[in-house]
DNA sequence: ATGTTGTATATTGGATACAATCGTGCAAGC
DNA sequence: GCTTGCACGATTGTATCCAATATACAACAT
């Protein structure tokens, strides 16, 4: 009986069709794979994924209330645009919230925390595949954070890189973007480790900073 | 010419259903007409708005998408419950990202919105109908925020504010809530109008502050 | 009495079918 | 040539129907 319970993993609450596709909708939108201004089609999504297009449409209109895709009426939903304001608006909102959690974890992070923190930087420093790069990015982020015991804060960071995520990606591909980042993941571990919150946060507060300001720069040069 | 295209509002663009149904159910939540855990039938919902479940649902999927309800597969969705803490943390989300657009907000503020919010507080202070004190709160918050130009953290303001409005309300029916809040409010409009950014974010900042600990004090006492 | 099992009902998830609307191309008229 | 009107296909919005699942309760065994 012991060995079935453990492996009893309750079927019913597996994900929905709906929570299939809107989960892949969202991968690949901020991974950049659907590109800006693309429209997205019920019906060829449906066939994608071999179901009808009420599921799909529900997926959508989840996407659609957090802001990534947005819809007209009769006509269609297409990817969100985001204006070079709007992105430097974004990264403005991470540098004001995402130091906030990393200051309040500080105090409260484990060392598994930190242990796996470490990983994920060194993972990041040592992984050849560009489209790899942003998942350890964002996975590194997300693991200092979670020990704030913040939810509401932490998912307003998410929705706010999910936003900008595709900016991020080119922004580490780019430049001198992956090395500096690097560097900054190591000293901003190295504050946590040494339990300054403060100098975390700072850190953290800067690094977006940066980022936002490389960007700015690549695309103003590029146009 | 001018003329009618200043009237010309999009016609084609009117609410769908679902958009219909969803800005009803918004509604109701965030005035607390709609306990919270209190489950929502998708057929009771479709048989109120002469409609079939389909727009119901697409409705409760983007409810879910900002919070509001919570969904469990084959149960229902049921209006979110939300703990003290999370209160808390929501009061101090706003008191962080509030005082930012009020300050960004002040250098560019209109002398038409400047009017527009002493109107709206002095409706605030004359209304006798205690249900419309929050409608216009809500409204003379908004209305102070809007020339900062800054649509994201203006949407993730209203996002907060939505999550807790009922609490608000609250707050603002017990106690000395209300007369508080219309002088914080006298003296907000005063700093914008004065073109003191900073102190206009203080304000804010404090007046947030003071209404998160009053109505913990509330919850407490009252259990 | 208590606990278990079968069954009926209520409710949600999804598929199919139909209605409403948009965009486009094309022909007619000026 | 340029505009106007219309027909048609493509696409979205919604209703209706069926399947999957949960819940409540009755029948039954111990």
């Amino acid at each position: 009986m012991e060995g079935l319970s453990a492996r009893a993993s309750n079927i019913g609450a597996g994900a929905s069709s709906s929570d299939v596709i809107l989960d892949a909708l969202r991968t690949a939108i901020i991974r950049g794979e659907l590109a800006e201004g693309q429209t997205l089609r019920q019906d060829a999504i449906a066939k994608m994924f071999n179901v009808s297009r009420i599921p799909v449409r529900e997926a959508l209109k989840q996407l659609e209330a957090s802001g990534l895709v947005t819809s007209v009426r009769y006509k269609g939903v297409v990817v969100s645009r985001i204006s070079v304001a709007e992105i430097q608006e974004i990264f403005d909102f991470r540098a004001t919230v995402e130091p906030k959690l990393i200051a309040h974890a500080v105090p409260r992070m484990s060392q598994h925390s930190l242990d796996h923190a470490q990983q994920l930087c060194e993972a990041f420093a040592e992984e050849t595949d560009g489209v790899r790069w942003g998942d350890l990015n964002r996975q590194f982020h997300s693991s200092l954070y979670l020990d704030a015991g913040l939810p509401y804060y932490f998912a307003a960071a998410e929705a706010a890189n999910d936003r900008i995520e595709r900016y991020i990606r080119a922004q580490l591909s780019l430049g001198h973007g992956r090395a500096l980042a690097i560097a900054e993941h190591q000293q901003i571990i190295d504050a946590c480790r040494a339990g300054e919150a403060e100098r975390a946060a700072d850190l953290t507060r800067k690094h977006i900073v940066k980022a936002s300001e490389s960007l700015t720069r690549i695309i103003t040069e590029r146009g």
